[in-house]
DNA sequence: CGCTTGCTTGGAGCGCACTCCAAGGTCATA
DNA sequence: TATGACCTTGGAGTGCGCTCCAAGCAAGCG
């Protein structure tokens, strides 16, 4: 079942420079400290909670973490940045400790993830049009308001529309 | 300085339905709950916090929202979504409180909120990739798995990869 | 009139995702 | 071998954004 092929996975992202190659892959947290930027704390909560598979332990119990942590460290972060649940990803977590009849349930907790991130990237865009028009708004407003200020307009009614916009 | 024009601001987004015209504007917190999909309790909260203006009362103290208040509300919902915190949005009403002085400041906060949602739509694209990358994957990885079940091939390396993949 | 429904307030409570603490063991370097 | 940085654990604490509660007032209806 488990194998010490010396490859990563194809389904791997780009390689990171500071990894060690296979078979010498062990790191302390707080290399993995320095390679995430999450806290050790956070490093150890997530152990906890069984959103990390147990970790290796040194001979006096310290912590060991392999590529293949680091790798799902990375895609932790990935689902972090799609607001995913915690709870969530502990799921999916699950699914892969539980082998390989699970696909089918990963598969469709990828795919709405999918379609979440989807959804997000369109009320961002839709975000940043309301924004875009608030800031060309304030852009002419403040214009305006400096020619107030140095007298070469005598206009009130410009200015107050922005008191109604916000 | 306040005016009664009956023309909603040229900054504000397209009309809802629901509204009623400018003079007659005058909606119960539960009305604005059916427009929001805000709880009475987080718009009472807000007004707390000052994240609202002072919400006009009627004669026996009970709140009476403006389509003003609306407006804003569907901003602060906006910014919401980009995941700005409650206390940056307060800074904001604060500073629209504070008169058209603050016009360069507002402009800023919406310029850092624009790059941050610039920022955040680039995460969820490259987290896109990431999972469109794992769900191909998946899908491949699910069908190779359907397949030995049914003992069409006699391959335990294919499916192998996916629990390193996770 | 009583009943229901909706609204008011200040303050307490909750769920999430960390974040930190205390007490102690380990490791590297001088 | 001693000093100080680093690591371990279970459990408690924090900050944010709500969310709810209790007690009470007001309006509409049979």
């Amino acid at each position: 079942m488990e194998t010490t092929s010396t490859r990563t996975d194809s389904c791997a992202a780009p390689p990171h420079p500071h990894r060690r190659p296979e078979g010498q892959d062990s790191y302390t947290i707080s290399e993995v400290v320095a390679f995430t930027g999450l806290t050790a704390h956070t490093l150890r909560w997530y152990e906890r909670i069984g959103l990390m598979p147990h970790i290796d332990r040194s001979h006096t119990g310290q912590r060991r973490y392999s590529n293949r942590d680091l790798d799902w460290l990375d895609l932790v972060g990935k689902l972090r940045l799609t607001g995913m649940p915690v709870a969530d990803m502990v799921r999916y977590a699950e699914l892969v400790r539980e082998g390989d009849h699970t696909f089918g349930e990963r598969f469709e907790l990828l795919e709405t993830t999918r379609r979440d991130v989807l959804a997000r990237i369109a009320e961002l865009q839709d975000t940043l049009a309301v924004l875009d028009r608030k800031i060309s708004f304030y852009a002419d407003a403040g214009r305006l308001y400096e020619q107030d200020k140095m007298g070469k307009t005598a206009n009130t009614g410009n200015t107050e529309k922005v008191e109604k916009a916000g």
